[in-house]
DNA sequence: TTAATAATATACCATTCGGTATTTTTTATT
DNA sequence: AATAAAAAATACCGAATGGTATATTATTAA
């Protein structure tokens, strides 16, 4: 069971993290956070030790969603091939599960942090990696099940999807337009068909 | 000749400009400004209605100084598909050439202005949508010139290559890592010779 | 050279900024 | 129900915010 704290602090993170994602870190003010929140700045500075650390709880808060339906909508599959469609697959409503979020945490805070906060930059740089090794485990994967074919270069692939999507994802949230996203799905589900598959 | 006033206005706009561009609208202060410029406020404000015109003053800096590079790089070449080729070329250095600005305006500003500033939002769209019709002429210039495949669909080959260039650009800005832009060039020249080339 | 004008500096405005010490209220334990 | 501990509210801090009215200085044209 959740402490009143802890559950204070919980609703503190759900209830501004759209808030720092939309905003970013220095244009989000304490008075958007008590305001929201409905409550103090007693009730915030009890719960956290300055701004920076709810920005990035708020990111975390963000990032473990986001890596959570991933990996769940990934379990509809059974081998590395299917996982991987899958994961493009999530990416083509991904900007449905982003307008709740008021845009993609990775993509905000990357370009938010950068010249502005190390500690918020460095969480980004983290996800990024940790999400294009999972790209590799699967291709890797699927070369020992012999699904993918043996020269294929995955980390270079697993570079190139994720670039391919955060362009996608970019295009998308500043021209209003998913086909963006869609495109790239399709593309990169071809580029797998045709360069990946055995 | 400019008169003092307009010297004063460009010399406020080309110090600025960078500071923008890293920081974003919120973040950046008036404080920033006057002592980056030397200047007081009394000058800004003589010579800028207020911050919002400081900022979109920096961001059409920032691009027409973006658009002028690109074609003064593409009149290297002389075909369509040249032009082509070189546009892809100027983007593999895009890194070194955003480093002064503090990183690609279109991104920063583009992610920066979303959910904050609709006017600087809507330049951002203008420049993005420009950009890529311009990729779109030197297709059906291609085709008409009989070096392009009639079948290409221009606007897909052109969104394509501007979200590929996007997101290599966010890559390389937040990993710090330049290589993303350089295989997103490469990518895309193998693209063309294969697909765009008759 | 002088007068008109343009450009910049100064001093100040109310408001907001992030943060904190203290008081009050709520929760949990006995 | 009484008490100790935890959580939240209040009231405040100095500094910084964007912006402005006015004074001063520099430029320009007659």
């Amino acid at each position: 069971m959740l402490s009143k704290a802890e559950q204070t602090t919980k609703y503190i993170i759900e209830t501004v993290a759209p808030i720092f994602n939309k905003k970013g870190y220095t244009a989000t003010s304490m008075a958007d956070i008590t305001k929201a929140t409905g409550l103090t700045k007693g009730a915030i500075y009890g719960n956290f030790e300055n701004k920076e650390a709810i920005a990035i709880a708020a990111f975390q808060k963000n990032v473990n969603d986001l890596l959570k339906r991933i990996a769940l909508h990934q379990e509809k599959g059974k081998g590395p091939l299917q996982k991987l469609f899958l994961i493009t697959d999530f990416y083509r409503n991904y900007d449905d599960y982003c307008k709740d979020l008021g845009g993609c945490p990775i993509l905000n805070i990357g370009v938010d942090s950068n010249h502005q906060d190390t500690k918020l930059l460095e969480r980004v740089q983290y996800v990024i990696t940790k999400t294009q090794n999972n790209i590799v485990k699967l291709v890797e994967w699927g070369k020992a099940e012999g699904e993918v074919k043996r020269n294929v270069d995955s980390e270079k692939f697993a570079k190139l999807v994720y670039t391919r999507i955060q362009g996608a994802v970019f295009m998308t949230q500043t021209m209003g337009d998913a086909t963006y996203l869609i495109e790239a799905a399709n593309d990169i589900d071809s580029i797998i068909e045709k360069e990946l598959k055995q």
